[in-house]
Formats: C-alpha cells, structure tokens, sequence
DNA sequence: TAAACCGGTTGCAACTTACAACCGGAAGCC
DNA sequence: GGCTTCCGGTTGTAAGTTGCAACCGGTTTA
C-alpha cells in the first residue's frame, strides 16, 4: 500500500485559506494537473513514455515529470512497480482523484457547451453529461476495479464505449 | 448590451487543442480566476475595491486587474457603468459564468471531502452540494435576475440561506 | 478644500513555464 | 556479446508569469 487515501483527507500544505475552493485550486489549477489526470483517466496511459508521446497537448517531459510527483505526494496519483519492466513504473489513480470524475464530467459538458471545442474531443465529455450522475457511478466503479484493484479494463464497460464513440469521431 | 453571450460560444483565443477540458484548463486554470468568480457568485462582490479588500486570500492589485479584464475579454464577466459613483465599475456574471455553478458545488465538495478545509469556509459548499441539482437550478436563476436583469437580491433565495449559515459559523 | 475613495498602473524581484538536448540503467534482438 | 530501443526522468537556458509595494489621476464626500 503506497499511500493511505480513502479514508481521511489528503497530504497537501495549508494554504492561503480555508476555502474549499480555494484549496482546489491550489491544488489543481494549473495549466497540467487535470491534464494529466485526464489522460490517466479517460485515456488510460499509465506510464510516463505513453503520458509523454501521447499527450494531444504536448507537454514537456520536465513538466510532466513535475506534476506527475506532485500529484503522487498530494495523493491523486500512486506509484507502482510495473512486473514487465523493472524502470517501469505504473501510475495509478487514487480513491481521491477517481471522486473527481463527476468534477470532470462538469467540466467537459461546460468546456463543450462554451468553448470552441472540436467535436470528435467532444464526443467523450457529451456522453459523459448526457449519462448522468448514474453514468458517473459506473465509470468510478470501474476506475476503482482497474486502479485500485488491478483488474483488466472490462470490454462492456464506460471507458471502452466512451474510447468507441471517439475512434467512431476520429477516423470519421 | 457590453457582449453577446448566452446564445453562441464564448470569444476565447483557440488553445493547444480542441478537448473541452484542456480549453477550460487553459481558460481557468490558474491560481485566481475562479477565486475571484467565486467572490463575485459566492460574495456578491461586484466593484474592484471591494473584491481586492475582501479578498481571503490576498490578492495582488494588478493581478485582480489583470484577471478582471481577462474575465470580460472572455465573456466570463461584464463591466456595467455604477449610477452612484462615475468611477465604479459594476462587473457582472454572464449567463457562461452562472453555468459554472454545477462546477462550483462538484469543486467545492471535492474540497470539502479531501482538502483541510476550515469549518465555517466549508459550510456553504457542504450546503450547495447537499442541495443537488435542485438547488443549484435556483441558485442560477437568482443570478440570472441580479446579474442579467439587474435585480435585488431576494431574501428568501440560496444566495441569502448561504450567506447567513456562512456568518452563523464565523461568529460561533 | 482637504480627505477618502475609485479602478487601476508601474517597477522590480522571485518564481514558473517551455523547449531542447541529454542521462544512466534496463530489455530486446541478432 | 553488443547494438538498439525503451525506461523515467534531469539539466540548462530563455521567456513569461506572479507577487509585492508604492504610486496615479480623477471623483466624491465632509
């Protein structure tokens, strides 16, 4: 067990205030941290090669490699050994970072509705917002199953229809 | 009428790539636009003074100034001359900013659940999540009647309930 | 007519970001 | 064995952003 997340709260310095959103901010505005949780997320990479090269938005490998400690130190993110590869190490999401799926699912639907989005990068955060909070449950349950219990990523689950609808866009 | 929004998509610079969360990120992700929206939703803060002096966290001058005029350019705020004073500027929500409230209560519920929020800071987020979309609903209808047609604030409606359990918890 | 208030601006130091080149160790392949 | 590729990064440097404090000209108030 690399960190203990789930059950408390979160190891990141005090900040300026108490507030919530405050707090988030700090945390999370940036110009990459959702970034990359987003491609851990929805895009299923989980090592540092794969984050690198297929990032849509190219970021740098020092930046990638700062925010990928600090997300892990602020226990969004853990570090695993990866059994194929002994340089190879597996980032995962934590409990903490698989609750912001919701938060994500707000921020697409927003980014689609008021941003000049293009529509095959569309396609996942609309199904996402038309599917609900019902939606949203399955793809955190089954973030958990993968993240957090090792298993396969299920044929029949939210990510696989959400990666069809986008190759369907892409290749269209 | 200061900007055409509320019907078309909002006028925002296109960014590295065309994914709606990578386009908001670019647009707020940085340490204060949504804490300065959230002074103005949350708050009521409308005027510059106001928002510098009343500011929890401290923010700069130049940097409210900045992000003020980053706000309208993006049609996230509109700026609106103040009949009792020549000088004052009235800056205002736009129907793009009163749809971030679902956004607002996931982020501040995120950060109430997983960040060392203090008590009293948290209340209004605890509130606003536990209210679910209903509430939420409401919420923006009242901001659309203050920020959008330029009435008072109700006494009956969230902005009040929240503000008052805000004080209710900073004064015990 | 002096003081307070209005939305900012200016100058400067410290920090952060972005880009490109590079690193030592581990695996794969012949 | 020995070459190539892959692994997660680090380093150097230039450009941009942030944070702080002092200050500004015009407006309103007492």
């Amino acid at each position: 067990m690399p960190q203990s997340v789930g059950v408390g709260r979160l190891p990141v310095p005090g900040g300026k205030s108490g507030c919530p959103i405050n707090l988030t901010v700090e945390l999370l505005g940036d110009r990459w941290s959702l970034v990359v949780l987003r491609d851990v997320m929805f895009g299923g990479y989980r090592h540092f090669r794969e984050l690198l090269t297929n990032s849509l938005e190219g970021i740098a490998s020092n930046i990638l490699a700062s925010r990928l400690s600090k997300l892990v130190d602020a226990g969004l993110l853990s570090r695993h050994e990866d059994p194929t590869h002994r340089q190879k190490i597996d980032y995962r999401l934590t409990e903490a970072s698989i609750e912001l799926v919701p938060f994500m699912a707000h921020l697409g639907a927003w980014g689609s509705r008021w941003l000049p989005t293009s529509p095959e990068l569309s396609i996942r955060a609309e199904l996402l917002a038309e599917g609900g909070p019902e939606m949203w449950q399955r793809f955190m349950d089954e973030l958990r199953a993968m993240h957090l219990e090792g298993r396969p990523q299920p044929e029949d689950g939210v990510l696989a229809e959400l990666t069809r609808a986008y190759e369907r866009a892409r290749t269209a």
